[in-house]
DNA sequence: CGCAACCTACCTCCTAGTAGGTAGACTGTC
DNA sequence: GACAGTCTACCTACTAGGAGGTAGGTTGCG
């Protein structure tokens, strides 16, 4: 195959690497067109080609996102044998984002919630509800196969798992210290152990 | 005592409780100097009679906030008999955030900390770490008394209720629903019951 | 008077977005 | 194989509007 597969080379993906970054790093309201075709070396209009406006490179931006975050979660179902392991390796996917220095993209999303599009508002919505079934899959089958333990029901549970993974890197970036994730990380761990 | 307390009615504490709802809602970056004007019905250079920049605005913001943060905290330590107690009140005053559809100022402002002004930067930071160290005489307390229960360090412990209560609410927000606030706050004080 | 608290009238810079054009590669037809 | 038409991916040059901020004038009160 000597033909090269655009959406991994082409201009229009790169445009989605340099704005994923900067959406994570400032937050999707604080950064510009200007920026990215600076950093990309193209003008603002060319931008306007690929994405005829910020919704929709806002839109594209979640939802190859979301892609992604779903097919590390197969991985992590294929890959591991026990629930109490696949919940570490998802605590890690976090983990993994933070020593880029950057948040979670859904979890900068939730706090700029009021100010985005209806598009991109449905699609973090989204993301949210695609996690926490994986969790409380996850939870379920761990409660069967003796690796995890909670009380209540799964869908709860997942909520506040969660929810304390989000919270844990959006309060640790700020003292640029991956130990403060850890802590709370393994803090969670610690209260679904049998 | 005639003497109207100027910081409680006059116009420079009105642009604060304007400014903070719009940063607990919107975020610091995404409103203007004429969205305050507007609603205060005063002009934009009047606001810089009172605040001349913006990052004075936001330093003024936070050190209201916190300070009246500290004061909640200080009238559960009065009010409240044992640790538990004192915990359930705590998670309270989030959800009391929540109910009024705002985001703790200090979560929405960590998602923003790489965008801020050094000087909010550094109060954010104090913020947390007042919090924790308040959780933590909380936590060794409740352990003394026996109505809290964990395991390691009470700065740990702390760390990840923080964690846990502002991820809370940042992920609760976009689904306008406080039961799932609720939920995560009730799972996280049925692990640290003994 | 003197000062606090406002105002009008601006400025500069940055924002997303648009209009219209072009080089060059691709495609279909004779 | 050549030519016409079309498409892709970019460009220059521009717009309207909004951002934070400033200079200097006005008003009313102790």
């Amino acid at each position: 195959m000597a033909i090269r597969n655009r959406k991994e080379s082409g201009t229009a993906e790169r445009v989605l690497d340099i704005a994923e970054r900067l959406t994570q790093v400032r937050g999707f309201n604080n950064f510009s067109y200007a920026d990215i075709a600076t950093e990309l070396g193209i003008t603002k209009a060319s931008l306007h080609y690929h994405y005829p406006g910020k919704a929709e490179l806002g839109q594209a931006l979640i939802t190859r996102y979301t892609e992604r975050f779903d097919q590390a979660l197969d991985e992590i179902d294929r890959a591991l044998p026990d629930a109490r392991a696949k919940l570490e390796a998802y605590a890690d996917l976090y983990a993994g984002v933070l020593r880029n220095e950057r948040m979670c993209m859904c979890g900068i999303l939730a706090a700029e919630y009021p100010t985005l599009p209806a598009t991109m508002q449905s699609e973090v919505v989204r993301f949210f509800d695609e996690n926490q079934k994986w969790l409380a899959g996850v939870l379920t089958e761990g409660k069967a196969d003796g690796t995890l333990s909670y009380r209540g029901r799964a869908e709860d549970v997942a909520q506040s798992i969660l929810s304390t993974l989000e919270g844990a890197m959006l309060v640790a970036r700020p003292y640029g210290d991956l130990a403060r994730f850890d802590a709370a990380a393994k803090q969670l761990l610690a209260g679904l152990t049998p």
